[in-house]
DNA sequence: TATAGTTGCGCAAACGTTTAAGTACAAAAA
DNA sequence: TTTTTGTACTTAAACGTTTGCGCAACTATA
C-alpha cells in the first residue's frame, strides 16, 4: 500500500508537506498542495486510518451497544430502522460504526474495556438491560454517551414519546365516540409503565373511567398472550368498544380471536396498534397505530453524540423527546352517532 | 490511559518485556508472566488496537457490505438474522464488523478505499447490486471476501438454496394432491429466476404442465402487486388449487384478495409464502412457507471469511449452499382424495 | 575446566501518521 | 541599507505497540 512516504519521494519533498499538502494546509502553497493531491490520487494513495487515529487520539468510530433481551436481533423494525439511521448519519459526520458486546475474542471485555480497545470516540446504547453492571460502568466512566430510552444523569438521552403516545390514542379514540376503552398493555418496563400513567392520564383528562377488567397485560410480540387476552376483553358481559394492542404483531393474536367470535374490524369492534411496522400498512383494514419517529431517533442519537464529540466545551446533557404520531387506518370506526 | 510502559516502570522492566508477558510469549519466565498480568489488571490496562494493527497490520475488523436497493435498510428478517449471525461468529474469534458503504466524511470514498482505510482483514457482501462498478473493484482487488447469494469467480460464496427451494415446495404441494399450481415470482432477478428454473424443473420431474397463466410477476413485498395477480389467478376460467407467492408479505396481499372471492384458506384454495418471518407464525391459518436457514448462512460467511484470513495459504474458494427447508403451516390443504 | 546450549530479559527499530518547532529565503517595512 | 514579517518548506519527535536481535547469566555437556 502506498503511504506518505512513496508520494514524498516522488514529488521529491518531504513527508510532512505531503501530510499537510493532503489536509490543505494553509502552510503549503497552492501549486505545491495541488501537484500533491494529483500524484497522490494517480498513486492510488490511501490513508492508514489507524497510524492517524494512533497519532491524533481520533477514531472516528463509534460503538453502538445493542442488547436485546428477548433474543429478536435486529429483527424489531424499530431498531432496525433506528439502526440505519444511526449509521447514514454517523456516516454523514465521516464515522463509521461497530456494534460492541462484552466478549471479543478469548480476551473477556467488557464493554467499556472493549470500547477503550477500539478506542472508540463514544458509544450509542441503543437498546440493553439498563441495570446491567456493565452497562452502569460504561455510563460511570468518561466515556462520551447517548441512551436511547434511557435517562442516566447527566447523559443526552434521546426518547420515544412513550409518555404521551397513548394519551394522543386515547384522544383520538374518544373523539371517534368511544368510551369504553381497554388497553393490552405489555410487561411491566419503564416503557410500559410511561404507557400506562399516559393512558390513565389521558382518560382522566377526558372523563371516561376504565374499569380495572380492562386493562389487561401481554407480553410484546407474543399474539398468543394478546389473544388470551382479547378473548376476555370479548366474553366481559360490557366488552369494550375499542382495544389498544402493546404493538402491532400483537394486534394479530386479537385479530384471530376477534374473528372467531364472529365480530368485524371495525364494525363491531375497533383496535389500535402500536409501532407502525411495515406489516400495519399491508394489512386490511389497515391498522390504526402509533408510530414512533425511530429514523428521527436514530438521527438524533447520532447528531448529538458527534456534537459531544467535536464540542465536548459545550456539552451539557439533553434530554430530546421524538414524538411520534398516529397513523390513521381503517381499524378505528366512528360510533359517534350511533346509539 | 494506562500503557505498556507504565506497567513497564512499575513492574521495573523493560515495554518490550511488558509486552511479550501479556501475550505469553514463552520468551518471559511464568514468575515474571504472572506478575505482569497481575500488575497490568490491577492498573486497569487496556490495550490500544489501533497502535497493534499498525505494527501487526491485522485489524481484527472486517466490513460487511449491505447495500440494499430496496432502502428497506436491515427491516427484511432475512438480513437482519443473518447480520445478527455474522455478529456473534465473528466476535468468537474476536473479530467485529462495521458496515461499510461509500461515503465516509466528507473525502468521497468507494467501498474498497474505505475497507483499506480502515485496514479492514476482510469483507463480507451481504446484499449489493453486484454490477456496481464499486463491487466489481472490490472484487478484483486482493481484499478477502466472502459473497452471499451471488458467485464470483475465485471467491467463497455461501448461497441459499434458490436453486431447490422451489421444487421442495412443488413436490409437498403436489404430495397433497395439487397440479394446478400457480406461481406468483417476484422481479427477474438472478435470485428468481433460479427460483423459476427450479420451479419449472420440479413440474416437469413430476409431470405437470403448468399454464402461461399460471406464472405471474409481483415484485418482492408489494402486496399489492401480488394481489392483483391474486385476482387474475381467481378469476380465470380454471383458477390454481394452490398458489405459491414470491415471499410472505406478498402473501398478504393475496390473502385480502382470496377473502374478498368470499374463499376460505385452505378449503378453497392453498397458498405458499416464502421466507418464514415471524409474521408466517403468528397468522392464523399458520401460513406454510419456504424458511432460509439465514442464521447459518451468516456463520458460515463469517467463518469462510476468519479462515481465509488466518489460513490464507490454505484458502481455495468454495461455494457452500445452505439448505432451507418447508415450514408445513396450515395454508395447504391435502386434496388427494377430493374428487 | 572449558565449551555449548538455554533461559530471561533489554534494546531499538519499525508500523504510518501528525504537528510543533526550526530554517531558508524573499518581500515588505524601517 | 538593515530589520521585520511572511511564506513554504524540512526536521524530528511522538502516538503505543510488536518483535528480531543481542547479551548476560545460568545449566548441561564434553
Amino acid at each position: 500500500m502506498v503511504k506518505l512516504k512513496d508520494i514524498a519521494d516522488v514529488v521529491g519533498v518531504s513527508i510532512g508537506t505531503v501530510s499537510k499538502a493532503l489536509s490543505n494546509s494553509h502552510e503549503i502553497s497552492i501549486k505545491m498542495t495541488k501537484k500533491i493531491h494529483k500524484i497522490a490520487r494517480e498513486m492510488g494513495y490511501i490513508a492508514n486510518s489507524q497510524a492517524r487515529s494512533l497519532k491524533t487520539n481520533k477514531s472516528y468510530n463509534v460503538g453502538v451497544v445493542y442488547i436485546d433481551k428477548s433474543k429478536a436481533g435486529l429483527k424489531h423494525e424499530y431498531f432496525s430502522t433506528m439502526l440505519s439511521s444511526i449509521q447514514e448519519n454517523l456516516r454523514v459526520k465521516g464515522y463509521d460504526f461497530t456494534f460492541i458486546s462484552n466478549l471479543v475474542g478469548s480476551t473477556k471485555h467488557t464493554l467499556l474495556s472493549h470500547a477503550r480497545y477500539r478506542r472508540y470516540d463514544g458509544v450509542i446504547i441503543a437498546t440493553a438491560d439498563y441495570d446491567d453492571p456493565e452497562i452502569l460502568q460504561l455510563i460511570a466512566s468518561d466515556m462520551k454517551v447517548v441512551t436511547i430510552d434511557h435517562v442516566f444523569p447527566n447523559k443526552t438521552a434521546i426518547l420515544s414519546d412513550n409518555n404521551i403516545g397513548l394519551g394522543k390514542i386515547v384522544e383520538y379514540i374518544y373523539a371517534q365516540g368511544h368510551k369504553k376503552i381497554a388497553f393490552i398493555h405489555g410487561e411491566l418496563t419503564k416503557v410500559t409503565k410511561d404507557r400506562l400513567e399516559s393512558f390513565y392520564k389521558a382518560c382522566q383528562k377526558l372523563g371516561i373511567t376504565i374499569p380495572p377488567e380492562y386493562i389487561k397485560q401481554a407480553d410484546y410480540h407474543l399474539p398468543k398472550e394478546s389473544g388470551l387476552a382479547t378473548r376476555e376483553l370479548l366474553d366481559l358481559e360490557e366488552p369494550p368498544t375499542c382495544i389498544i394492542y402493546p404493538d402491532d404483531y400483537s394486534y394479530m393474536g386479537g385479530l384471530t380471536e376477534i374473528e372467531k367470535h364472529g365480530l368485524n374490524i371495525p364494525n363491531d369492534i375497533s383496535v389500535v396498534g402500536y409501532d407502525g411496522i411495515y406489516l400495519s400498512r399491508i394489512l386490511r383494514p389497515t391498522l390504526t397505530t402509533y408510530v414512533q419517529n425511530s429514523a428521527e431517533i436514530g438521527k438524533q442519537a447520532a447528531l448529538k453524540l458527534v456534537e459531544q464529540i467535536e464540542h465536548p466545551k459545550d456539552f451539557e446533557a439533553k434530554e430530546i423527546t421524538i414524538s411520534g404520531k398516529i397513523q390513521k387506518g381503517s381499524t378505528v370506526k366512528n360510533i359517534k352517532n350511533t346509539f
